[in-house]
DNA sequence: CTAATATGCAACTAAATGGTTGTATATACT
DNA sequence: AGTATATACAACCATTTAGTTGCATATTAG
Protein backbone atom coordinates (compact mmCIF):
# COMPACT_ATOMS: atom_id res chain seq x y z
CA UNK A 1 0.00 0.00 0.00
CA UNK A 2 1.23 3.31 -0.16
CA UNK A 3 2.42 5.16 2.46
CA UNK A 4 -0.23 8.20 2.17
CA UNK A 5 -3.01 5.54 2.42
CA UNK A 6 -1.56 4.42 5.09
CA UNK A 7 -1.45 6.81 7.35
CA UNK A 8 -4.95 7.64 6.25
CA UNK A 9 -5.71 4.19 7.05
CA UNK A 10 -4.19 4.14 10.38
CA UNK A 11 -5.97 7.53 11.11
CA UNK A 12 -9.37 5.85 10.30
CA UNK A 13 -9.91 4.58 13.75
CA UNK A 14 -11.72 6.67 16.81
CA UNK A 15 -9.27 5.13 18.98
CA UNK A 16 -5.88 5.62 16.94
CA UNK A 17 -7.17 9.16 16.79
CA UNK A 18 -7.59 9.70 20.43
CA UNK A 19 -4.08 8.81 20.67
CA UNK A 20 -2.83 10.97 18.12
CA UNK A 21 -4.90 13.70 19.66
CA UNK A 22 -3.49 13.01 22.79
CA UNK A 23 0.05 13.15 21.99
CA UNK A 24 -0.12 16.39 20.47
CA UNK A 25 -1.62 17.87 23.65
CA UNK A 26 1.42 16.38 25.29
CA UNK A 27 0.54 13.83 26.99
CA UNK A 28 3.33 11.47 28.14
CA UNK A 29 1.50 7.85 28.30
CA UNK A 30 2.91 3.84 27.86
CA UNK A 31 0.69 1.21 26.39
CA UNK A 32 -0.17 0.18 29.96
CA UNK A 33 -1.95 3.40 29.97
CA UNK A 34 -3.49 3.98 26.30
CA UNK A 35 -4.85 0.62 27.33
CA UNK A 36 -6.26 1.52 30.85
CA UNK A 37 -7.86 5.40 29.34
CA UNK A 38 -8.98 3.95 26.44
CA UNK A 39 -10.91 1.03 27.95
CA UNK A 40 -9.31 -2.01 25.53
CA UNK A 41 -6.94 -4.81 27.09
CA UNK A 42 -3.01 -4.05 26.87
CA UNK A 43 -2.84 -5.58 23.64
CA UNK A 44 -5.59 -4.31 21.86
CA UNK A 45 -3.76 -1.23 22.49
CA UNK A 46 -0.59 -2.46 21.06
CA UNK A 47 -2.07 -3.56 18.16
CA UNK A 48 -3.30 -0.01 17.44
CA UNK A 49 -0.14 1.39 18.16
CA UNK A 50 1.81 -1.00 16.10
CA UNK A 51 -0.72 0.03 13.00
CA UNK A 52 0.50 3.86 14.33
CA UNK A 53 4.37 2.80 14.50
CA UNK A 54 3.84 0.97 10.63
CA UNK A 55 2.39 4.11 9.48
CA UNK A 56 5.31 6.16 10.99
CA UNK A 57 3.02 8.51 13.04
CA UNK A 58 3.99 7.03 16.16
CA UNK A 59 7.32 5.47 17.69
CA UNK A 60 7.65 3.45 20.70
CA UNK A 61 10.58 4.41 23.53
CA UNK A 62 10.87 1.10 25.80
CA UNK A 63 12.55 2.20 29.61
CA UNK A 64 12.79 -0.28 31.85
CA UNK A 65 9.87 -1.94 32.23
CA UNK A 66 7.41 0.31 30.56
CA UNK A 67 7.09 1.38 27.04
CA UNK A 68 6.68 5.37 26.06
CA UNK A 69 4.51 6.39 23.07
CA UNK A 70 5.96 9.22 21.29
CA UNK A 71 4.64 10.98 18.58
CA UNK A 72 6.84 11.21 15.40
CA UNK A 73 7.60 14.85 14.31
CA UNK A 74 6.41 15.92 10.67
CA UNK A 75 4.38 12.52 10.10
CA UNK A 76 1.34 14.18 9.24
CA UNK A 77 3.14 16.34 6.39
CA UNK A 78 2.08 14.05 3.72
CA UNK A 79 -0.85 14.19 4.23
CA UNK A 80 -1.45 17.21 5.08
CA UNK A 81 -0.22 18.33 1.51
CA UNK A 82 -2.40 15.59 0.16
CA UNK A 83 -5.38 17.35 1.48
CA UNK A 84 -3.83 21.15 0.48
CA UNK A 85 -3.40 20.10 -2.95
CA UNK A 86 -6.93 18.34 -3.43
CA UNK A 87 -8.65 21.36 -1.77
CA UNK A 88 -6.17 23.98 -3.94
CA UNK A 89 -7.20 22.48 -6.94
CA UNK A 90 -10.45 22.01 -6.65
CA UNK A 91 -11.00 25.70 -5.50
CA UNK A 92 -9.30 26.79 -8.69
CA UNK A 93 -11.54 25.35 -10.78
CA UNK A 94 -14.35 26.76 -9.13
CA UNK A 95 -12.97 29.81 -9.10
CA UNK A 96 -12.50 29.64 -13.09
CA UNK A 97 -16.16 28.46 -13.11
CA UNK A 98 -17.25 31.44 -11.55
CA UNK A 99 -15.60 33.89 -14.13
CA UNK A 100 -16.76 31.77 -16.73
CA UNK A 101 -20.33 32.32 -15.24
CA UNK A 102 -19.42 35.81 -14.96
CA UNK A 103 -17.67 36.53 -18.31
CA UNK A 104 -14.64 38.46 -16.61
CA UNK B 1 -17.83 5.42 14.07
CA UNK B 2 -16.53 8.97 14.34
CA UNK B 3 -17.16 10.87 11.14
CA UNK B 4 -13.56 12.57 11.02
CA UNK B 5 -12.20 8.87 11.73
CA UNK B 6 -14.97 7.26 8.74
CA UNK B 7 -12.91 10.22 6.42
CA UNK B 8 -9.75 9.03 7.15
CA UNK B 9 -10.90 5.71 6.50
CA UNK B 10 -11.94 6.58 3.90
CA UNK B 11 -8.92 8.21 2.44
CA UNK B 12 -6.75 4.95 3.41
CA UNK B 13 -6.81 3.16 0.12
CA UNK B 14 -5.00 3.92 -2.62
CA UNK B 15 -8.21 3.43 -5.32
CA UNK B 16 -9.90 5.44 -2.97
CA UNK B 17 -7.18 8.29 -2.83
CA UNK B 18 -6.76 7.99 -6.78
CA UNK B 19 -10.59 8.89 -7.26
CA UNK B 20 -10.48 11.74 -4.79
CA UNK B 21 -7.30 13.06 -6.36
CA UNK B 22 -8.65 12.76 -9.99
CA UNK B 23 -11.76 14.32 -9.13
CA UNK B 24 -9.94 17.37 -7.58
CA UNK B 25 -7.85 17.46 -11.49
CA UNK B 26 -11.43 18.48 -12.36
CA UNK B 27 -12.09 14.76 -14.51
CA UNK B 28 -15.01 13.70 -14.78
CA UNK B 29 -16.31 9.90 -15.20
CA UNK B 30 -18.83 7.60 -14.50
CA UNK B 31 -18.81 4.41 -12.33
CA UNK B 32 -17.70 2.22 -15.50
CA UNK B 33 -15.22 5.11 -15.88
CA UNK B 34 -13.90 4.41 -12.84
CA UNK B 35 -13.94 -0.01 -13.43
CA UNK B 36 -12.04 0.37 -16.32
CA UNK B 37 -9.61 2.95 -15.63
CA UNK B 38 -8.47 1.61 -12.20
CA UNK B 39 -8.45 -1.96 -13.03
CA UNK B 40 -11.10 -3.27 -10.74
CA UNK B 41 -15.05 -4.69 -11.37
CA UNK B 42 -17.83 -2.56 -12.02
CA UNK B 43 -19.15 -4.04 -8.45
CA UNK B 44 -15.74 -3.19 -7.26
CA UNK B 45 -15.47 0.24 -8.29
CA UNK B 46 -18.54 0.40 -6.84
CA UNK B 47 -18.27 -0.20 -3.45
CA UNK B 48 -15.13 1.90 -2.83
CA UNK B 49 -17.42 4.39 -4.38
CA UNK B 50 -19.86 3.59 -1.44
CA UNK B 51 -17.43 4.07 0.84
CA UNK B 52 -16.12 7.50 -0.41
CA UNK B 53 -20.05 8.41 -0.73
CA UNK B 54 -20.93 7.41 3.09
CA UNK B 55 -18.08 9.61 4.20
CA UNK B 56 -19.59 12.48 2.36
CA UNK B 57 -16.74 13.23 0.24
CA UNK B 58 -18.30 12.37 -3.05
CA UNK B 59 -21.95 12.11 -4.49
CA UNK B 60 -23.36 10.03 -7.07
CA UNK B 61 -25.38 11.40 -9.67
CA UNK B 62 -27.26 9.10 -12.04
CA UNK B 63 -27.71 11.08 -16.01
CA UNK B 64 -29.83 8.19 -18.09
CA UNK B 65 -27.88 4.95 -17.64
CA UNK B 66 -24.96 6.82 -16.24
CA UNK B 67 -23.98 7.62 -13.02
CA UNK B 68 -21.35 10.19 -12.72
CA UNK B 69 -19.48 11.10 -9.57
CA UNK B 70 -19.13 14.23 -7.85
CA UNK B 71 -16.80 15.46 -5.59
CA UNK B 72 -18.54 16.77 -2.18
CA UNK B 73 -17.12 20.15 -1.83
CA UNK B 74 -15.91 21.18 1.83
CA UNK B 75 -15.70 17.65 2.76
CA UNK B 76 -11.96 17.64 3.68
CA UNK B 77 -12.47 20.41 5.86
CA UNK B 78 -12.43 18.57 9.24
CA UNK B 79 -9.69 16.34 7.76
CA UNK B 80 -7.86 19.48 7.35
CA UNK B 81 -8.67 20.82 10.61
CA UNK B 82 -7.54 17.64 12.66
CA UNK B 83 -4.45 17.40 10.78
CA UNK B 84 -3.50 21.30 11.07
CA UNK B 85 -4.63 21.26 14.95
CA UNK B 86 -2.70 18.04 15.71
CA UNK B 87 0.42 20.10 13.95
CA UNK B 88 -0.01 23.37 16.03
CA UNK B 89 -0.21 21.98 19.34
CA UNK B 90 2.77 19.71 18.43
CA UNK B 91 4.74 22.71 17.31
CA UNK B 92 3.95 24.64 20.25
CA UNK B 93 5.15 22.26 22.42
CA UNK B 94 8.40 22.13 20.60
CA UNK B 95 8.89 26.27 20.84
CA UNK B 96 8.03 25.89 24.64
CA UNK B 97 10.90 22.87 24.38
CA UNK B 98 13.37 25.23 22.27
CA UNK B 99 12.38 28.32 24.76
CA UNK B 100 12.46 26.10 27.66
CA UNK B 101 16.66 24.65 26.41
CA UNK B 102 17.57 28.24 25.47
CA UNK B 103 16.63 30.01 28.80
CA UNK B 104 14.55 32.51 27.50
C1' DC C 1 14.82 -14.00 46.70
C1' DT C 2 10.06 -13.41 45.79
C1' DA C 3 6.04 -11.10 44.34
C1' DA C 4 3.98 -7.80 41.49
C1' DT C 5 3.95 -5.23 37.18
C1' DA C 6 4.51 -4.16 32.10
C1' DT C 7 5.19 -5.97 28.16
C1' DG C 8 5.88 -9.55 24.25
C1' DC C 9 4.35 -13.31 21.47
C1' DA C 10 1.03 -16.66 19.73
C1' DA C 11 -3.46 -18.48 18.90
C1' DC C 12 -8.10 -17.78 18.33
C1' DT C 13 -12.72 -15.49 17.10
C1' DA C 14 -16.13 -12.43 14.99
C1' DA C 15 -16.82 -8.97 11.94
C1' DA C 16 -15.44 -5.94 8.24
C1' DT C 17 -13.09 -5.36 3.79
C1' DG C 18 -11.93 -5.88 -0.96
C1' DG C 19 -12.83 -8.42 -4.38
C1' DT C 20 -15.40 -11.53 -7.34
C1' DT C 21 -19.58 -13.70 -10.24
C1' DG C 22 -24.44 -14.04 -11.50
C1' DT C 23 -28.76 -12.18 -12.46
C1' DA C 24 -32.08 -8.43 -13.09
C1' DT C 25 -33.47 -3.78 -14.63
C1' DA C 26 -33.41 0.46 -16.99
C1' DT C 27 -31.70 3.33 -20.73
C1' DA C 28 -29.87 4.06 -25.39
C1' DC C 29 -28.82 2.78 -30.16
C1' DT C 30 -30.08 0.82 -34.82
C1' DA D 1 -38.91 -3.99 -31.51
C1' DG D 2 -34.62 -5.88 -30.33
C1' DT D 3 -29.83 -5.54 -28.90
C1' DA D 4 -26.20 -3.57 -26.38
C1' DT D 5 -24.80 -0.86 -22.37
C1' DA D 6 -24.56 0.90 -17.48
C1' DT D 7 -25.88 0.05 -13.38
C1' DA D 8 -28.21 -2.35 -9.16
C1' DC D 9 -28.60 -6.01 -5.93
C1' DA D 10 -27.31 -10.27 -3.75
C1' DA D 11 -24.40 -13.99 -2.65
C1' DC D 12 -20.11 -15.63 -2.02
C1' DC D 13 -14.98 -15.96 -0.85
C1' DA D 14 -10.36 -14.84 1.06
C1' DT D 15 -7.98 -11.69 3.79
C1' DT D 16 -7.52 -8.31 7.19
C1' DT D 17 -8.93 -6.17 11.34
C1' DA D 18 -10.14 -5.47 16.10
C1' DG D 19 -10.52 -7.64 19.77
C1' DT D 20 -9.81 -11.32 23.04
C1' DT D 21 -7.25 -14.99 26.24
C1' DG D 22 -3.19 -17.56 27.75
C1' DC D 23 1.44 -17.97 28.69
C1' DA D 24 6.36 -16.41 28.81
C1' DT D 25 9.81 -12.88 29.94
C1' DA D 26 11.89 -8.91 31.93
C1' DT D 27 11.98 -5.24 35.32
C1' DT D 28 10.81 -3.17 39.70
C1' DA D 29 9.51 -3.36 44.70
C1' DG D 30 9.63 -5.51 49.33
Amino acid sequence: MTALAEIFKALGDPIRLEIVQRLSRGETFTIGDVSSDLGVTRQGARKHLQVLVDAKLVKLEPKGRDVYVRFETNSLDDAKAFIAEVEKRWDSRLEALRQFLEGE
